[in-house]
DNA sequence: GATATGTTTGTGTTAAAACATATATACTAA
DNA sequence: TTAGTATATATGTTTTAACACAAACATATC
């Protein structure tokens, strides 16, 4: 059917238009994510960073903790402690206690790394662009309701 | 606009429909991948694994050299060579080199690679039962062809 | 045939992810 | 209060991925 996704993974046949479809959102998210991944290792940082930034920039200045941050990432990752701790390395974020909850850590973007933020943010938009170019309106939002009719029932 | 992202992400608005169309691409592709890697995980091998294993299966018995791997991977991996060494290592995959062109190291899958990929069958089947529910065949198709059109242009 | 160039693979090293576990704090109920 | 349970982070260790580089072979050109 699509010629894209054969074209793309060389193979000619797939099962059934349910696994073609499945086989097309993995794609089409791998392109995503290398796309912005090339735009985020040209400021230095990689694509988990990028989003933890810009969930904290979500919530500045009081930030999140943690937990808070894993379960709004678009992929969880375990390892968000040490992920942090090289953010705050590079001075991007800073790291401070919580006074009502002992046990939270907060953690909060610099203004370096919202500037940063800033630097990456045309490319960012350059990739919307071409995704506007090639969807309308309409279909975007069709897509939208399309995939999550796919993941609702995969919680 | 829709319910089922805010909730994944905690997060209330998005910049536009298309910014929320990428996201979900993004989160589908994260469930399902998740959901395909408990699958394996229980067989003791991984998502990139398993994978190769369904690429070397499509070729029985000549198989495919490395370079051929990877351009049929969904997503490319560079570090292929020591990812077989690893199914070689499990006697799921043999190596062995070509005689037209001596550069090349070609991998296949042995017959236990392949009983392994029928156990993990069902597992596979179920997710694919999963989406078939949620979604008819004119919306996959409509699926694939709209997912197409996102990355089509980010080659 | 000799040289240059491009491909394919493998390896050494570094960085990051995955996994299990430990510690501190909060909450709940006897 | 105390014990028990749950939650949040951090850390130690192991595995895997990422990156740069080198070696072997093929192909094209002179």
């Amino acid at each position: 059917m699509g010629k894209i996704l054969s074209k793309r993974l060389k193979q000619t046949k797939f099962e059934s238009v349910e696994q073609e479809a499945i086989l097309n959102i993995l794609v089409a998210s791998s392109h995503l994510r290398s796309n912005v991944e090339s735009s985020c290792s040209k400021f230095g940082i990689s694509l988990s960073q990028f989003n933890v930034l810009r969930i904290l920039n979500g919530k500045y200045p009081e930030g999140y903790p943690r937990c808070d941050i894993i379960s709004r990432m678009i992929e969880p990752a375990p390892d968000v402690t040490r992920l942090i701790d090289r953010l705050i390395k590079e001075n991007l974020v800073e790291r401070y206690s919580s006074v009502e909850d002992r046990r939270l850590s907060l953690a909060r973007i610099t203004k370096k790394g919202q500037s940063l933020l800033l630097k990456i943010k045309p490319q960012i938009d350059s990739l919307n662009q071409i995704i506007s170019n090639n969807l309308s309106k309409p279909e975007s939002k069709q897509l939208t309701i399309l995939l999550e009719k796919v993941y609702a029932k995969l919680f």
